[in-house]
Parts: C-alpha cells; structure tokens; sequence
DNA sequence: CGGTGTGAATCTATTCACAGCA
DNA sequence: TGCTGTGAATAGATTCACACCG
C-alpha cells in the first residue's frame, strides 16, 4: 500500500517528458498516436488529459498548452533542489542528464572518493560524501539521486536522511527498504526491468 | 492496451533482484518485510508468492528456492543474449552492471564513435555501430539494449529492428513509439520517474 | 502467536460506446 | 470523417477476513 503509484500520474509524467520530443517530430497530436510512444491505449491517454480541466481547449492538442496543464494538475510548479551522490559512470551521465531539466535544480554533488572529484570538470558543485549532512539542509535540498555503488547505497541514504532530505530516486540498483516517517524513495532496478521485458518473449 | 504491465509480474521480477540482497542482509523471510522493500502490502506479495504453484513449501519463504520458483513461473529459464548500444557513461555503467546478470548474456557492444571504441578495456566485444544489423543475426542475439544518446536512439532502434531483434530496452531517454510488427519495447526515463516523485511532495 | 494461503468483497483502472464538435 | 470527452460497463487488482499450519 506504501509506494502509490497512480497509472493516470505516471502517464502524465511521461507525457510531460514526451512533448518536447512530439512538438519536434509529429505535426499534430492526438491521443492515438500518444498512445503509441507511450504503449497505452488512446482511452486512456484521452481520459488523462479530460481529467485535467484545462479551461475548455477544443478540439486536437497542443503541446505547449498541454504542457502547463500538466504541470499545473500535478503540482509541479516551484522548482525542488536535488543533489547527487555517487559519480561514477552512471552519476555523471544523471549529471548531464538533469543539469538540462527545467523541473529540478541540480545544486550539489557528492562522492566519497576525493580524487575522482578532483579530476572532475563538472557544472555542479562537488563536495565530500561526508558533508551530505550538513550541506543537504544548508542550500535547502528537497531531493535525494543515488547513484552509487549497491554496497554504498544505504550508507548514502542513511546521510539523506539525517539531512532531512524529503525524497529520493535510488538508481544504484540497491533496494531501499521504506520505513514510516521516513522520505519517499523510489528505487528503480534495471535489472528487474529487463527481466520483465524477457517474460514477454517467453 | 499494448506494452501490457502486469503488476504481479512486475513485483515477482522486483523480488528476483531483490533476493540476493535480502538473502545478505536480513536472517528469515516474510511478506510484510517484502513489502517493505518492494514498496508493496504484504497482501499482494503473498498473494503473487502463492500463485506461483511450487510444491507445496510449507511455512517460511527460502530465498534460493523462491529464486527458481520465481524463474520457473516467469519462464527465466534459458539465458538470453543481449547487446548494447552506446558507450558513453551510460552505456559503460550498463556494461559492468549486466556483465554480472545471470538472466542475459552480453555477447556484443555497439558505439558510432571508433576512437571512443578503441580506448575501451571491456569485457565484451566491441563493433561499430553499422554492423548491427549483421552482428544481430549471427550471434544470435535476441534482446536489445540502447543506451545513446537520445538523438541517435531512433536509428540504432532501426538498425536493431533490421537485425531482428525481439525486444529493445531503450534507457535513451528517447520515446520509442510502439509500431505493430515490431518487437517489444520498454522505454525508461528517468526525468519521467523524478517528476513522479515530486508529486508526491505536493 | 506470527505467519501463510485464499475465497469474497471492495476498490480502481481500462475499455466500450456513443454524443458532440470541427 | 476523424477526433475528443465522458458516462456506463467490464475487467482487474488490492484488501479484507479468516481458516489453517508450525
């Protein structure tokens, strides 16, 4: 019952990442050929966006206005300020990846090894692992990437924590138990997403 | 109606991954624990653990024999061969994280760019990207996983379809629309799965 | 007791079907 | 005609409740 996971809200937040693709490649849109990049049905990619209540758009969609209107009924104005732990090949990728988002602002990076920090010539500021507690709550971060080693994860998340981090997408691979009073987390396993995806050839 | 999700089979491949880890880390097994992890009620976890039909395990659950009842039910027998495309950061991570994968054999890289190629110290076979369509084939591979940059994501999904491949998992963040005929397709994006969370912040 | 397994009840999501609009 | 919006119908998943087992 914990980790809610509304169909309708996912959908709409792929569709809020969709658009800028769709706004280059396709003419006009409609809820079929939606459906289609988003492998569910035009009912309910339809039903979605109905259930919106944009002031009466008529007729076919529009990307920019749909846009706002998905931002707007899903509470995603304010921009939240994230960090990121862990900056091995998979941190620095997320890095380029969310320095480019307009939803989120990256504000710091961590990682335990002060050499590769060093080296690293990156468009975020970098601190030491150990200073998460005291920096998470000092620039007022929200939310929590964890991009470390498995056997680093729940150290990293232990940090968050006492930071007072309100949130957290956990992409090491580690499974993040949830306990009450505790932030949201996320874990994502990609292992376990490949093995779904080979149940379908079976 | 298309890229269907079955919820029990999503948390049966989730309680795959997770066992390793549970098997470390925590001394017996139970629903509610795994819920816990899973982010999930103990009711369902029981639910989908019961319908797996072993012969009849009484009592506790064993993490190793779960682990192939688990296998058995989903049809995670044979080993699939997979390959990957792009080896940026992305891509590299990917490389070490499945190089362990007892469910997917890695039997070949792609990347455009043949400086970047030669530099590599990796534990599988490298080639340029427009050999996919002949590489597929014979090796035989038969899953697909794209790892680009989101700009080159479409032609390598091509290249992948023209080599036969029967199910792509696309972490481009690029949508990949579903085309009747074609082969399974997962995409994955993280900007997506970050917005899903902040709505929980709201 | 603290746990599993499982029908029955509930609650939620998807699909259907069609009216209404350009 | 081709598409949206939406109630009604259906299908599906989760939760409840309780019998049963170690």
């Amino acid at each position: 019952m914990p980790g809610k996971t509304d169909p309708a809200q996912t959908r709409l937040t792929e569709l809020l990442t969709l658009l800028p693709q769709l706004e280059e490649e396709e003419e006009n849109l409609n809820s079929r050929l939606i459906g289609r990049y988003l492998g569910t049905s035009a009912d309910s990619i339809r039903k979605d966006i109905s259930r919106l209540d944009r002031g009466d758009r008529n007729g076919s969609y529009r990307a920019d206005k749909l846009a706002d209107d998905i931002r707007a009924s899903l509470g995603l104005d304010r921009e939240v300020r994230a960090c990121l732990a862990g900056l091995g090949p998979l941190g620095l990728h997320l890095m380029e990846y969310f320095s480019e988002s307009d939803d989120v602002a990256l504000t710091a990076a961590f990682d335990g090894k002060l050499n590769r920090m060093e080296r690293l010539d990156v468009p975020v500021k970098l601190y030491p692992a150990w200073e998460m507690e005291e920096i998470i709550p000092r620039l007022q971060i929200g939310l929590g990437i964890i991009a470390t080693e498995p056997e680093e994860a729940r150290k990293t998340y232990r940090r968050m924590v006492r930071g007072g981090i309100k949130a957290v997408l956990n992409l090491s691979g580690y499974y993040i138990p949830r306990e009450k009073k505790g932030p949201a987390v996320k874990n994502v396993n990609i292992g376990a997403m490949l093995l779904e995806l080979l149940c379908r050839l079976s």
